[in-house]
DNA sequence: CTGCATGTTGAAGTGCACTTCAAGTCAAGC
DNA sequence: GCTTGACTTGAAGTGCACTTCAACATGCAG
């Protein structure tokens, strides 16, 4: 019915020490498993797996995700918790991106002094 | 002539500690001393921090800008490779702009249908 | 001249996010 | 039935970027 740890490695792009690793901290929610007792993912799992990935290449600390977790686990109730969970990464995500703008600008201005070094 | 470790600390927004570690691997080079054998920041010492800090919080890796520190000590003849150097690592910033940028959406997305779910 | 804050050093410790290890289980192919 | 390879677990290890510790030195206030 579901995947195996490897191929979930291979579509989430997290390694198998990892999927098992998110597990065990609580971030995936007891994993379907075989008969085997081996773990057997599912679209849902992949779609929550998808969404995690994002929470953290934006920068949001395990804890913080794994907060966000257990909320999602007590269902709808705690959806209002979640929304503003989710605002206050958003405005970080933005002055994060607004950060590097700048310093990208200050990179640039290196990078011509040294074009203008080099042709002088 | 120059300022104190804590001064410097508070301008360069670095801890006395990481100024120590800093300088300890090679990312400044021998600040100056006063009688006392105190370290003593000038100018130059701060602008170098500045710059340093830009990179780190650009994501440029210690390792790398050691190696960008070295460069550096060693004269104008590194200047191409520091350019270079500063070119790799700009095209980098801006990949993870988009990449933020484009989390930034998904992220929206989520945040509007909590609102959906909470006006229904 | 005596505290005491601030400085110095090398070495050890910390926190985060994994990653690797050790020891065992299970299922498919020969 | 036996090997092989992927899976399981809890525990220990890793890498990065600091941070804290311990032990000692210096300089200024009272």
């Amino acid at each position: 019915m579901g995947i195996t740890i490897q191929e979930a490695s291979r579509v989430s792009g997290l390694s198998t020490h990892t999927l098992r690793y998110y597990e065990r901290i609580g971030l995936i929610h007891e994993v379907g498993r075989d008969s085997g007792g081996r773990r057997s993912y599912t679209r849902p799992d992949l779609d929550w797996l998808d969404f995690l990935t994002k929470l953290r290449t934006t920068g949001m600390p395990i804890a913080e995700m794994c907060r966000y977790a257990e909320l999602r686990r007590r269902g709808p109730a705690t959806a209002a918790e979640r929304r503003r969970m989710l605002e206050i990464h958003r405005a970080r995500v933005l002055e994060r991106i607004a950060q590097l703008s700048e310093d990208l600008s200050i990179l640039d201005y290196k990078i011509d002094l040294y074009h203008a070094m080099e042709n002088s």
